[in-house]
DNA sequence: ATATGTGAATAGGTTCACAGCC
DNA sequence: GGCTGTGAACCTATTCACATAT
């Protein structure tokens, strides 16, 4: 399959064809009339736009249970993420799972984010700490924090956070599906 | 603290503060104008709006690595949800970690469901299954899915599907915090 | 004096309709 | 003929401004 039309890429991604053909439109011209979009072409322009056109590294922080089960995702890769290192109060805690990225003492955080060098961050530490975590990662240079605690996160406004919040997502699917 | 205003929570749900009195305006008048929200009355008339007001019993399918997280995640209860029986193909695989919900073969998914009367599903099965998975669900009963499956679910219009996909929450990131 | 509730104004996003190009 | 790219139309959501209530 060599090339693809708007309509059957809205199709899969669940939206209408003009959505995506206008979508693609704020970032160039990326298809051609009559025929449709070149696959390899788009796939490719698409991660430069994303920024994924080359692995890009994330740190974990917070083994628990959510941050384990994260680490031992394997989806991310494939998309072009890798988490490289992961941070813990407590690194030496029994964890059963057998993962592969090394687990660090959180007091050396700063120390081995700067030497990465790595600008996104999964943030799965409880809430109470996840603010002062939070800004010791700004402060050593995350640009991007995706946060899985339930509180919103006072950050510069030049470094951008993207919530996962389970139970909003919960209560949304009760305020739906009330009878 | 018996009252609240619309500027406070406004600033801890990370919104300006209209746009709370505007969403909570639609539900009808929860405030008294010079004082304020009355903090337990507007928490009650929330949970109704939500329908959390009495424990919502969910199911969880796919008990990999991240089923298993959010089986162990705390933080439902408190929500108003409670994971009441999880469901995997291979229901007595080693599982390191102790739970306390009931996992059953995928085989009984159908029959359980019924007989519980569930009507919400988070749903952490590999996508090659999701969508079977998801009809098996919706014939059930099921009426909201949290989906953490990387596809478009195809589902009757009454049926709620949410959908977290951590990959595209890391590619937003990336793609915001490119110099 | 204080803080909600809301119509009006504004901004943002989606869909339509079709011109333009292969 | 087929399918993209896009201005215009439409629809939805946010913010403003202030009347209203305590």
């Amino acid at each position: 399959m060599q090339t693809v039309s708007s309509e059957a890429l809205a199709k899969v991604a669940g939206v209408k064809p003009t959505q995506l053909r206008k979508d693609l439109a704020y970032f160039g011209t990326f298809g051609t009339r009559g025929l449709g979009y070149h696959v390899a072409e788009l796939s490719r322009r698409i991660a430069d736009e994303l920024g994924t056109s080359r692995l890009q590294p994330v740190v974990l922080v917070g083994v628990g249970n959510l941050g384990l089960a994260l680490l031992s995702y394997r989806g991310f890769e494939k998309e072009g993420f890798e988490i490289v290192a992961a941070f813990d109060v407590d690194p030496a805690r029994p964890r059963d799972k057998a993962i592969t990225q090394p687990i660090f003492d959180m007091k050396e955080l700063p120390a081995r984010v700067r030497k990465l060098g790595v600008r996104m961050a999964v943030l799965t530490v409880p809430a109470e700490v996840a603010q002062e975590v939070a800004n010791t990662l700004v402060e050593n240079g995350i640009a991007g924090i995706l946060n899985f605690s339930p509180i919103v996160l006072s950050v510069p406004e030049e470094v951008m956070v993207n919530n996962v919040n389970l139970a909003i997502e919960l209560e949304n699917l009760s305020y739906f599906i009330q009878v």
